[in-house]
DNA sequence: AGCCTATGCGAAC
DNA sequence: TTCGCCTAGGCTG
């Protein structure tokens, strides 16, 4: 499910899979079924990510642009007997169509699933902030809208003009391993401290990349370490406050608390992540 | 089996 | 501000 290093993963899988491939495209559901028609049968190039978004990419300079959403879903299914029936409402199939290793992908539930040209692609790209896991991002160009707002923090790191590839679960651990409140206003930070946030998203998310999970906790609060049970959930990543409000903060003990912020569930410890007080005032 | 919720975001109201 | 997307895992019964 979908945050950066989801997408990440996913392009590397369809790349592995489909790249110098020629493909059979299709739509089963039927909603992308005209411009599958005018890709079936060409070869495939590749599929890259940026920050939430993919781009497979075919002969003649032509991309499929998808965005999962919240509950969309993207299956590559490498090395296959053979292809089964599409089940439920496949938006997009992609099926090997030329020797070698049979492979094909479903797309479902997505939220975008369109054939654009590069120049469209191109302004995808231009329209988002740098992302922690290309490493030609410039963390620059987001310390500068960052000091420049009076928007909370955990305002600004959901908003992908601003840093592109984290969402809801990201923002509430990196928030919290730099014991910062998810309102403080974006202009109080130091700049050494978005520096620090930033670093630890790159490796936190580049970490999601190699795992496929998301998992926060330094190694004194593993579930080994403190001896209590692991996490069970559909993200099975250990996190210090994503999804944990009301429980007891793996740091201090204190409580958990969720508000909503942008219209999503922020967590954070109270005690751990104090309200920002400015220093003028005090 | 059915209900609820969710790592997102654009469109509609 | 609310809705749609119409998936999928966990929980309830």
């Amino acid at each position: 499910m979908p945050e950066g290093h989801t997408l990440r993963r996913l392009a590397d899988e369809l790349t592995a899979a489909f790249a110098g491939r020629v493909l059979h495209v299709a739509s089963p559901q039927g909603r992308f079924a005209a411009d599958a028609a005018l890709l079936d049968g060409s070869a495939c190039v590749g599929a890259e990510s940026a920050g939430k978004h993919l781009f497979v990419e075919f002969a003649g300079e032509r991309f499929v642009h998808v965005h999962l959403g919240l509950i969309g879903t993207f299956l590559v299914h490498g090395d296959v007997a053979e292809v089964p029936a599409p089940v439920g409402e496949v938006r997009l199939r992609l099926v090997t169509a030329d020797p070698g290793p049979t492979a094909y992908a479903d797309l479902r539930g997505a939220t975008r699933c369109a054939l654009v040209t590069a120049a469209a692609r191109d302004e995808v790209l231009a329209g988002l902030g740098p992302d922690p896991l290309r490493t030609d991002a410039d963390p620059e160009r987001a310390w500068r809208r960052i000091a420049a707002s009076s928007r909370p923090i955990g305002d600004l790191l959901m908003d992908q003009s601003v840093i592109s590839g984290v969402g809801n679960v990201f923002r509430a651990e990196v928030l919290f391993r730099h014991r910062m409140h998810p309102l403080r206003p974006g202009r109080t930070l130091r700049r050494r401290q978005f520096v620090a946030l930033w670093d630890d998203l790159v490796e936190l998310m580049a970490a999601g990349v190699r795992t496929g999970r998301i998992d926060t906790v330094r190694p004194e609060h593993t579930p080994e370490a403190m001896g209590r049970p692991p996490r069970v959930d559909d993200h099975g990543g250990e996190v210090y406050v994503y999804r944990r409000a009301g429980q007891a903060c793996h740091v201090c003990g204190g409580r958990v608390r969720t508000e909503m912020l942008v219209g999503r569930n922020s967590f954070w410890c109270a005690r751990c992540q104090p309200v920002f007080r400015s220093r003028a005032v005090q």
